[in-house]
Parts: C-alpha cells; sequence; structure tokens
DNA sequence: TCCGGAATAGGACGATCGTCCTAATCCCGA
DNA sequence: TCGGGATTAGGACGATCGTCCTATTCCGGA
C-alpha cells in the first residue's frame, strides 16, 4: 500500500478536495497541505491544474468501471445488480448528505466554468447509463432500456441534490425504497410482455 | 421600466452570471462590465460580495413568490397547478442544457464553498416544496404531500443535472410526459381512496 | 445661482491564485 | 564510493481577486 507514488497521492488528495470543495475552490495550496509536499513540487508531477482534474476524472473512471464489473460478477440477475446502483446512495448517504453526487456536481461545476474537460466528466455518467441499459436489456427491456437508465439516473442525481439541499438523509431510503419498488414494477412488466410473446 | 435604480441593475446582472457562471468563478469586474459601472462605484451600493448574493438570493425568492401565486390563480384543478410547476423545464429547456437548474446548482456550489447563505438558498426548494405539499393536500394525498412534493422535485433536480450534462431536450420532454403521467396516477389514486372512504 | 448630499470613477491595497525557475537533496547503478 | 538523473523545497512572477479610499461629477432644493 506504501508504494504509492507521489503522483497518486495528489491525485487521491485532489479527488477528496474537488469532491468537497468543488474543483475551482480548491487551491494548490489545499492540495499540497493535504499530501505534506511543497507547493513548488506539484509542477514536477503536473503541468498545470487542469491536468490534475484530468488524472482525478480518469482515476474515477477507472473506479467506476471497476465497480460496475464488481456489481456485475455479484449480482446474478440484472435486477439484483440495478440494485446494487441504487443503493450507493445508502452507502454514501452521509457524504451525499454534505456533498452531493460526486458525479453530478463535478459535472455541474465544469459546465459553468465552460471547462475544456466537461465531456471527460460526462463520461463518468455515460458509464453509469450503458451499464444500466445494458442491465435493463437483459431484463427484456430492450425497447426502452436507454430511457428507463436515464431515468433511473435522474431520479438519483435529484435524490442527491435534495438530500444535500434539505440535509436529510432520511429522504434518501424513503426514494431508495421507492426505486426498488418502480425497479420492480419494471421486472413485473417485461415478464408480463415476455409472456405475452410467448403467446403469440 | 427604466426607472430602475442601480442597485436593481447590479442584481439584475449579478443574478444571471451567478447562473451562467457560478457565484464563486463570477468577478465585480464581470458584473460591472455587464452593468456598465466602475469596480469602485459596487462599495456605495454593496459592502461585500456575500450581500449581492443575499440580494440575488431575496430577488430570486420574491419571483419564485410571484410565480407560485400567478400558478395558483391560473391554474383551477391542483393538479393543474402542479403541471405548471413540471412545465417549467419545457419553458426553461434552452437555458436548463445549458446551465443547470438556477435553484439546484446555486445551493450545491454554496454547499461545496460551507457559505453562511446556503440555507437562504435552500429557502427557494422549500418554497417549492411547501407549494407542492399544499397542492398535493388539495388534491386529496394529505398522508403523503410532503413525500410527493420531496418526489417531483427532486425527479425536476435531476432531469435537469443530466439534461445538462448530455446536452440533452430531448430528454426533458420524455421526462415531462412521464412526470405528467404519473401525475395523472396520482389524482387517480387520490379519487379513488376518497370513493373507498365514502363508502366506508 | 449655489450648495450639499447622492452617486460615480479610478486607482491603491494586501492577499492569493496558478505558474515557473533554480538550487538542494535523495537515491540507485556503475 | 561516487556520479547523475529523479525528486523535492522554496521562493519569485504577473495576474486577478475582493476591498477600500479619495477625488470628481451629478443634480435637486433653497
Amino acid at each position: 500500500m506504501s508504494d504509492k507514488t507521489t503522483r497518486d497521492h495528489i491525485v487521491e488528495a485532489a479527488d477528496q478536495l474537488f469532491y468537497r470543495q468543488g474543483y475551482e475552490h480548491t487551491s494548490f495550496s489545499d492540495i499540497a497541505d493535504a499530501v505534506q509536499i511543497s507547493r513548488g513540487n506539484f509542477y514536477y508531477h503536473f503541468k498545470s491544474k487542469d491536468e490534475i482534474l484530468d488524472a482525478v476524472i480518469n482515476v474515477r473512471l477507472a473506479n467506476t468501471r471497476q465497480m460496475l464489473e464488481r456489481w456485475e460478477i455479484e449480482g446474478k440477475q440484472p435486477a439484483d445488480r440495478i440494485r446494487s446502483f441504487i443503493h450507493i446512495l445508502i452507502a454514501n448517504r452521509a457524504e451525499i448528505k454534505r456533498y452531493g453526487c460526486p458525479v453530478g456536481t463535478l459535472c455541474i461545476e465544469l459546465a459553468k466554468l465552460n471547462h475544456a474537460s466537461q465531456a471527460e466528466a460526462s463520461m463518468l455518467f455515460t458509464l453509469f447509463r450503458t451499464w444500466l441499459r445494458r442491465q435493463f436489456t437483459l431484463l427484456g427491456r430492450k425497447a426502452d432500456a436507454d430511457e428507463l437508465a436515464m431515468h433511473l439516473l435522474a431520479r438519483s442525481q435529484g435524490v442527491a441534490t435534495l438530500a444535500n439541499a434539505f440535509h436529510d438523509e432520511k429522504f434518501i431510503k424513503q426514494e431508495v425504497k421507492q426505486m426498488c419498488d418502480w425497479l420492480r414494477s419494471c421486472t413485473e412488466s417485461a415478464a408480463q410482455a415476455e409472456h405475452s410473446a410467448q403467446q403469440v
């Protein structure tokens, strides 16, 4: 574990600080203090602040891919896997309450800054979107799989934003339950469609 | 219309810039350029940047209250009024695509800055929440009126965030349609509950 | 007409930002 | 043991930030 390079430490600290304080509001001094290195040493590892952001986004992309693969393995049924997605709201509820969703808040900030890495950040959403779409397809909802994926993504985003604004964890649990109910109704209607298709 | 004071012009310009660029990323020079006054003249009207933010939030609160009152008058049935809320997503879809939701993005930013005016900004959400709650109560869903209000608020937020991230207006229309369907099912179940209550 | 407060312009201020440069230190292979 | 690239520390830089100060202009009432 201690074989992490200084570069890794910088990215790790920047990742957390960008999430908690926002990208623009996080200065080099903040990161330097967290990593306990001198400010001037930064530019040996990164040419600019934007480059750190790109590194952070790439790490998040890699971590997200790993997580999705894990869910894919651990969940036997597609519905189980989708439930894994829904339940990150529960697992991260304390941090979401304080800082919102790491993906959504970053995308929003970069959009306002009109930052060059907007597209890379949105790729985080795309990762979830395509993964969810595949799960819904496997569930037998091929025709509207993307629509369902986007719907679920949007609901998660909204829950995170409001939980943050109202500092309300209970609301997260409430909505997660509803999303699970909604998912159940999705699988049922898919099963019915399959059934009637067999009849025809 | 031209009897607006300089102060009004400042607040108006700041309102737009805070929305489009974010609070922190908007400098005094930006606002000064927009209003066409000198930078030094600011402190005759406002003691600090935070004070401008408070003024902007207060203007937004006042405008929101006005809008909600208008919807209350224009909509005969509570369902019509709730539809007015849902349809702001359509009406503002171009701006939402570019800058997200004015309320949600401000709350998120202030949360990351740990800004003193967080609570005031969240009041914008509260305004919608209580108004929607009342409409759902009038609709005959008194028991879960707040839950429904929060649910609808969250869905709108999520739609705005994703429409912004994916630069997708079509998605807004898609989700608005679903929200209207959902609203219809809410009114129907409320009518049924009333009916069965009459039977008992 | 003139006076005095309201309003404005312009610049100075200290702090902090991201960036860059250079000297010192570390550490591994020959 | 020693040489040299890898890594680090520390500070200088120009720009920009929010803030503040002062001189100037505007304008309505006596």
